[in-house]
DNA sequence: TTGGAAGTGAACTGACCAGTTTATATGGTA
DNA sequence: TACCATATAAACTGGTCAGTTCACTTCCAA
């Protein structure tokens, strides 16, 4: 620690208030989108002078970039929970989608995904963060477990990637849209569970053994 | 097709300007999005005066739930009019997933849908109509050719609209979301292919007989 | 030829908002 | 206690924009 003395970035952004900006700011955010959001609600909601988040986040697409990212990582811990892959493929697949559903049909699924979608026009840094913590995760981490359902000779996939692909996308079937869309306002688990039943049967129709 | 008729026919015959207006949204629209696009840009694109447009169209948002209707109409037609739906249900599907997916990825496909993801938060109508003229009705359409294809003893289906969605989505896998993220920013026929060859094969491994 | 419907351009209203500045307060530390 | 970085409220700048109004023009049909 000499005359490099790299000083953390944490330590120089992370004074009192901090935090307190970012979590009024995801509030803000999940409420009212990127555009909708003002920086005087934002300040409002953090408690905190409109002078000390721009002290903090030079830019109102800082602060996003900041927000999403913290949001992303929270997200795709949260999927990856408690699912035990030695058992048999059927009960995986309906864990992991179901899990996967109640996650995408969450409030705050649906608001992370439409705001970088909507931004990843003008800022693709948020597109692309996006893409390598959520979907890139989620087909990474299906990947792994094929490899070990097909050594088990539990499967029968040539492409991994793809197969994953397509497990998630037959989850997304008809309530995420209606959802996106505001077509409908809520989801029970019983719809969501008619939808993986019917993810998981077409999926194992082409790779089941 | 039938929602997609709600463009009401005396109103293009009401006044000369009504499609140069709803051209000039659509080129506005697509460049800037929904929020981005004023409406002095659209009447000066449109080459007609402000207090012109806002007699055809009271609201910015009646103005883009109308081009949008009209995308997805023009994408509906071009879609049932290069299709045999009496081939085999391998060339029907291969053949309507290519038609999806290439509007889909299109840059207007995309915006459109883009933005109505965004704004369907703060104006509900934007997605309801989008959600009417575009996935309900390719649903729509492809149950009926289910229908017909069960009829003939080629598929096996007992949910259409379900099975339909599952097509669609099937179709989405990997390329949609790159694209939408701006991961990547066009995409090759070859990769087209690949994801509905995958995705007929897997819909065919369920309801095929 | 003329009257009314459609269209025009430009100014206007009222509102919102990102980002800055200023004068003032607070709280921890030396 | 005195200092200084940090925080604050509120006003301010400079800009954008949806939607309206109005005095005026163009076009067409009777």
């Amino acid at each position: 620690m000499t005359a490099l003395t790299s000083i953390p970035q944490d330590a120089i952004h992370r004074g009192r208030k901090y935090s307190q900006v970012l979590e009024g700011a995801r509030a803000v955010f999940m409420k009212d989108g990127f555009e909708g959001a003002s920086v005087d609600d934002i300040a409002r909601a953090a408690e905190v002078s409109k002078a000390t988040l721009y002290k903090y986040f030079p830019d109102k697409r800082i602060l996003f970039i900041e927000v999403a990212q913290v949001e992303c990582e929270h997200l795709a811990r949260s999927v990856l929970e408690n699912i035990d892959l030695s058992a048999p493929p059927r009960e995986v697949l309906m864990q992991t989608g179901r899990h996967f559903l109640n996650f995408l049909t969450s409030k705050i699924g649906l608001q992370i995904y439409r705001i970088c979608v909507a931004e990843s026009q003008r800022f693709p840094e948020i597109g692309q963060g996006f893409f390598e913590s959520g979907p890139a995760v989620m087909r990474a981490e299906m990947a792994v477990y094929f490899d070990r359902a097909c050594a088990r000779g539990e499967l029968e996939i040539d492409d991994y990637a793809l197969a994953a692909d397509q497990f998630g996308e037959l989850c997304k079937v008809d309530l995420w849209m209606r959802l996106l869309l505001g077509v409908i306002k809520d989801v029970s688990s019983a719809e969501i569970d008619r939808v993986v039943d019917s993810a998981v049967e077409t999926f194992l129709a082409r790779y089941g053994t």
